[in-house]
DNA sequence: TAAGATAGTTCCTTCGGGGAACTCACTGGC
DNA sequence: GCCAGTGAGTTCCCCGAAGGAACTATCTTA
């Protein structure tokens, strides 16, 4: 966890680094999505520290991104499931495999390929926007104030 | 920048997160797309420390994500300037504010709005399939091993 | 000549990550 | 009954990175 909070800003970038900006949440985010949910899995399949993971995972569950599951009550175990917000937070992901996929992927070309259920077609995400259909990039925008400019920092239900 | 190094794991996201998963990175990219370019803009804007500030521009600047120019001679003057793929990653900034917007922002509204300069519509940005246009999230498609898998880390031209 | 702007660098302190060992609760095998 | 094994963490120590303030260097303007 970084030392400066990023919360408080009047950014949502800044706002949503606060809840996976830290080094490893988003590894431990894609392994949830991908089905690797259980804390020694996650720990075998990062390498990450123990003691992180559990900090990332209780930070991840208070944002409302995982919700632990009880899978067995005699010894008590537990896996993580993403939430709704959780699950959309997946789509940040997609993102930056693309990016990682063309810029950084290099001769033996991407690792891991996505199919596309409605198409059935290995495809990857493009950015689109919301109102004409057509592509929108970074390029291709104003930015603008918005009505929570400069506002004080929202009390956020995570539920 | 974190203890563990991301950039040698067979993963886009955590070879995308080597490049700017360390704090500050995304919100110093977010500067320089939006002309906050010199370093003691971005340092009074963001209230970052002006070490970890020089240490993430050389860092942004070695990936190939901004370059310094020189707009001064004599007195010695620079400014950061986004690289074709450092624009292409602030599509990546543009689903965390779309994200941040729909569940951090909460009464007050999102506190920076998009203008699609294309259509001249407030909007923001949708996921869609690059093969078959419709709609395309994390929960919509599947993973499969890529021909990068398991590879070892490509040695990546920064240029 | 002094003040101001720009772009850093250096130094020190403190906090967070890494890693290994330890705990605790239960289970299944002999 | 006893012991090893599994799952899910917790505790401990060390070291490196973040914060923050002060300092440097160069040139311009008053």
């Amino acid at each position: 966890m970084q030392r400066t909070r990023f919360g408080d800003m009047a950014c949502s970038i800044a706002r949503t680094l606060d809840v996976i900006g830290e080094p490893w949440s988003p590894l431990i985010l894609r392994n949830v999505f991908v089905g690797i949910n259980r804390f020694d899995q996650i720990q075998q399949s990062l390498g990450i520290s123990r003691k992180v993971l559990a900090e990332r995972l209780k930070w991840l569950a208070e944002s409302g991104i995982v919700e632990q599951r009880r899978y067995s009550d005699h010894p008590p175990r537990f896996e993580y499931a993403l939430t709704g917000r959780g699950l959309e937070l997946c789509d940040l992901l997609l993102v930056m495999v693309r990016w990682g996929d063309r810029w950084l992927a290099g001769e033996p070309g991407p690792p891991v390929l996505y199919r596309h259920r409605a198409c059935g077609q290995i495809s990857h995400v493009e950015l689109h926007c919301s109102v004409c259909d057509q592509p929108m990039h970074a390029g291709d925008i104003d930015v603008l104030p918005g009505p929570g400019a400069e506002a004080p920092p929202p009390n956020v239900d995570v539920a």
